[in-house]
RNA sequence: CGGGGUGUGGCGCAGCCCGGUAGCGCGCCUGGUUUGGGACCAGGAGGCCGCGGGUUCAAAUCCCGCCGCCCCGACCA
């Protein structure tokens, strides 16, 4: 799915030359505050023990410090300087896998840690026009995955100035709706217009024969996207893995008592599992002594397997299989053409996930509340909160200091409430555009 | 960085006030009996009680210092 968008892998190196983050004022700006600096190139044995037995060597401190990268946007675009001459080079469409560092005051298991895998993809574009299309396609490109394969329903939109990428001219982002009703921003995509093209001089000749600067985007996901996964479907019970994305999507629990029933179960369950494993199901069967049918149960729903078939005596006189679904019910299923049922009913799975969570995020979501309900709302609960926004950052940040809620986007259309917003849910003035507001992580 | 809490077998905790043999549950190992929703019995392994100093005949326990982690605030994908 990604792939299929003609975007090529690369890699960069993590230590940047500090000089090149001060390129672009509003992006040293924000990431000033985060970013890891190496200083020394070595360390020294200072003679002391325990943790003071090294230090950094002073006679190794750098002349100018490389810091690490908290994104890759100055490093990239200083190679894609040397690398685009004409617009015969463009578009230039990488990505790359790699691990950045930010370094946050508080961490938070998955979604806010100080080192965290991502993909950034980083393109180049002759015009505004490109740039602009790559930045949306690449966003309906992570709504598809969000929703089809996570079954994670988002809203999709753009952030107001407050909340956009240090250094792009718009980000646009998508948001889902965890099931504390806090949101998280799964990812975003920035049309990056020519602001690092210009501070990293990155021209190109056009057909005409003059020089521009290029359009740039970069885009990205990371592995907050797991802990997104884990905060949408999770229970009491635990993990709720869906089958797309499943390691594991189907657990084989044989159930004996005698030793004659071990191996019988023990056979037609190993049997299962190969015509599984050929419709290309990722299945295990779980054959471990010592432990109760019922404890192995527990054991693959807190790992989030969606679907469990659990094989006994009976079953196979009745030549089925129970099948249990992580997400309820349990019900026989024939073993004769089992592998379609199972994909079958894995399919469900994926969709009941979806909606599911679809029909809960609407659940906590409200429109065209009054300044009042809207308090009210953020203040019981919360959720998504549509309604009318001037534009102004002043009605942001009093909402802000209220309620914690922030501008999660302004939405796309297909999320829009049917009557657009006439006011400013906050100060009443003239609506410019309708808002989202939550509170976030 | 401020305020609060907490560090004790792999995990979760009690013990600390009032100093005196390091304990409980889960997990792990061995044997046996079990096995359709978290099995039971018996035996066993595993701990510089966060680190450093002090008081004391004696410190998990009292005192001083440091470090880690968690929660709350400012910052953030």
């Amino acid at each position: 799915m990604f792939k299929a968008t003609g975007h090529h892998n690369a890699y960069f190196p993590l230590f940047i030359p500090m000089s090149f983050l001060a390129k672009e004022a509003e992006h040293v700006e924000g990431f000033a505050k985060e970013v890891a600096v190496v200083t020394h190139t070595r360390l020294k044995a200072t003679g002391k023990s325990g943790s003071g037995a090294v230090a950094p060597d002073p006679a190794s401190a750098l002349e100018e410090p490389l810091i690490i990268r908290p994104t890759s946007e100055t490093i990239i675009y200083a190679m894609f300087a040397k690398w685009i001459q004409s617009y015969r080079d463009l578009p230039l469409l990488l990505n790359q896998w790699a691990n950045v560092v930010r370094w946050e005051m508080r961490t938070r298991l998955f979604l806010r840690t100080t080192e965290f895998l991502w993909q950034e993809g980083h393109t180049a574009h002759a015009t505004d026009a490109d740039a602009e299309r790559e930045a949306r396609m690449i966003l309906g490109l992570y709504r598809k995955f969000a929703e089809e394969w996570m079954a994670m329903p988002v809203l999709t939109g753009v952030k107001t100035d407050s909340e956009k990428f240090a250094g792009a001219l718009r980000t646009y982002a998508f948001e889902a709706l965890m099931q504390d009703n806090k949101a998280l921003q799964a990812g975003t995509s920035h049309h990056l217009g020519q602001n690092f093209s210009k501070a990293f001089e990155v021209k190109y000749q056009t057909a005409a024969g003059g020089l521009d600067f290029v359009w740039n985007t970069s885009w990205g996901v990371s592995t907050r996207l797991i802990g997104g996964l884990i905060m949408t479907h999770s229970d009491d019970n635990g993990l709720i893995a869906p089958p797309q994305l499943a390691p594991v999507q189907v657990a084989i629990v044989p159930i004996w008592k005698s030793d004659e029933e071990k191996t019988q179960v023990s056979g037609v369950g190993s049997q299962v599992k190969d015509e599984l494993a050929r419709a290309g199901i990722r299945v295990e069967l779980d054959l471990r002594e010592s432990m109760k049918p019922g404890a192995k149960y527990f054991d693959w729903e807190a790992k989030g397997v969606p679907l469990r078939l659990e094989i006994g005596p009976r079953d196979i006189a009745a030549g089925q299989a129970t099948a249990a679904r992580r997400t309820g019910g349990k019900a026989p299923m024939k073993l004769d053409g089992i592998a379609a049922a199972a994909r079958i009913a894995l399919s469900e799975i994926q969709e009941a996930l979806l909606a599911t969570a679809r029909e809960r995020r609407e659940r906590h979501s409200i429109r065209g509340a009054t300044k009042a309900q809207f308090l009210e709302f953020m203040t019981g609960g919360g959720g998504f909160a549509y309604g009318g926004f001037c534009g102004r950052a002043t009605c942001e940040a009093e909402i802000k200091e209220a309620t914690a809620a922030t501008i999660r986007v302004l939405p796309d259309a297909e999320f829009r409430s049917p009557e657009p917003p006439a006011t400013c849910m906050w100060c009443g003035a003239k609506s410019v555009a309708e808002a989202v507001w939550a509170q976030a992580y």
